[in-house]
DNA sequence: AAGTCTCGCAACCGCAGGAGT
DNA sequence: TACTCCTGCGGTTGCGAGACT
């Protein structure tokens, strides 16, 4: 007998056995059934778990039932900035390799953070007409995003008591990312990850962006905020409490990349950057450090714009024209080394 | 209020690899 | 060694809910 796929036009082949397995959404009882059964029985085996338990699904379907929705320390809600920031770092360097970051997000699911790159990262690819794989989207997210979100982080831990949707319960607890020779506490003081002057980002990794991403630094925003990435995750210990984000601010989902979606940033996923458009100007930092010039000029350029930590989708807000330049310029440098 | 669009999530699929026989 | 079955992974997409017109 051939049954049409529930999203494929290609037909499966199923056996008469077959022919009355349930396909689409669970139901309570079938939840509560396969939660009964692998309280009593374990998991595993899922071809005869679904057959002993009753249930007229397909062994996948009920480890996929499981595994993503009821285990018990399956985390659910709005993934968080450190979540996300560790979902980018990971994905730099791994690539789709959904569960393996998945195993360093505890109680995220490998399909909920493939969903959450989906739906979010490659959308602001998408919006920045970019290749999601393109070494400028890459980088944009290493130089920009990356930092912009420990920045955020930051911030939320140095103000707890700040109006912020982002305060510093987003990253109370034991989860971190980074070495292992310190430690994010509730005290706000010394979180590895977010470390004032010390920031582990990415072993080698993330220390220093192109040159050209020191032109905004030239700005005199002031501000003390250093960053030395550095951080490897497989040193680090991800044994978050599985509770340790339950209930905490959330951010908005769109809220980071978008910052920066009104720069025309490439134009042509073939390229590597976008055409020069600016004189080049690179005015390097004294200190060259991108993470101490250019990220307090675009944390500034949001404090201009009052979007710093407003936790709002800002995706509709605009630069104002001379941001616009810089950023803009910034980016162009990329394009110029 | 009704229709349309957009977005996020849940769940499907095919495939690859490991285990068992 | 070859075959079958099971498990896990990554890619894809239908559907519901909310936003928008």
């Amino acid at each position: 007998m051939e049954v049409k796929g529930r999203t494929r036009s290609t037909t499966v082949q199923i056996s008469e056995d077959e022919m009355d397995l349930r396909r689409g959404p669970w139901t309570v009882d079938e939840d509560f059934t396969l939660i009964n059964y692998i309280a009593n029985h374990g998991e595993g085996r899922w071809n005869s778990l679904a057959r002993c338990a009753g249930l007229k699904r397909t062994g996948k379907s009920c480890r996929l039932r499981w595994l993503n929705y009821l285990r018990p320390d399956v985390r659910r809600g709005n993934i968080t900035l450190e979540e996300q920031l560790m979902i980018l770092d990971l994905h730099s360097r791994w690539g789709n390799r959904w569960s393996k970051i998945a195993q360093h997000l505890p109680g995220r699911t490998d399909n909920e953070i493939k969903n959450y790159w989906r739906t979010r990262v490659q959308k602001h690819a998408k919006q920045l007409k970019c290749d999601v794989n393109s070494k400028q989207f890459k980088d944009t997210m290493r130089y920009l995003w990356m930092p912009r979100l420990v920045e955020r982080i930051q911030a939320a831990a140095t103000a707890p008591t700040s109006t912020s949707t982002v305060q510093a319960g987003a990253i109370n607890g034991t989860s971190s990312i980074g070495s292992a020779t310190s430690s994010i506490t509730s005290t706000n003081t010394n979180h590895h990850l977010i470390n004032n002057n010390n920031l582990d980002i990415h072993a080698g990794q993330m220390v220093l962006p192109p040159a050209g991403f020191n032109n905004i630094g030239q700005r005199d925003f002031g501000g003390t905020a250093q960053i030395t990435p550095s951080y490897t995750p497989e040193n680090s210990s991800t044994g978050a409490s599985s509770s340790d984000s339950y209930g905490a601010p959330q951010i908005s989902p769109v809220s980071d990349l978008t910052d920066y979606y009104n720069i025309p940033v490439c134009n042509n996923p073939s390229q590597d950057y976008f055409p020069v458009g600016y004189p080049d100007q690179s005015l390097t930092s004294p200190s060259g450090n991108y993470f101490n010039t250019g990220l307090l000029g675009l944390q500034a350029m949001e404090q201009s714009n009052q979007w710093a930590l407003d936790g709002a989708d800002t995706s509709d807000n605009l630069w104002n024209v001379e941001d616009t330049w810089f950023l803009q310029q910034q980016l162009n440098n990329m394009n110029s080394l």
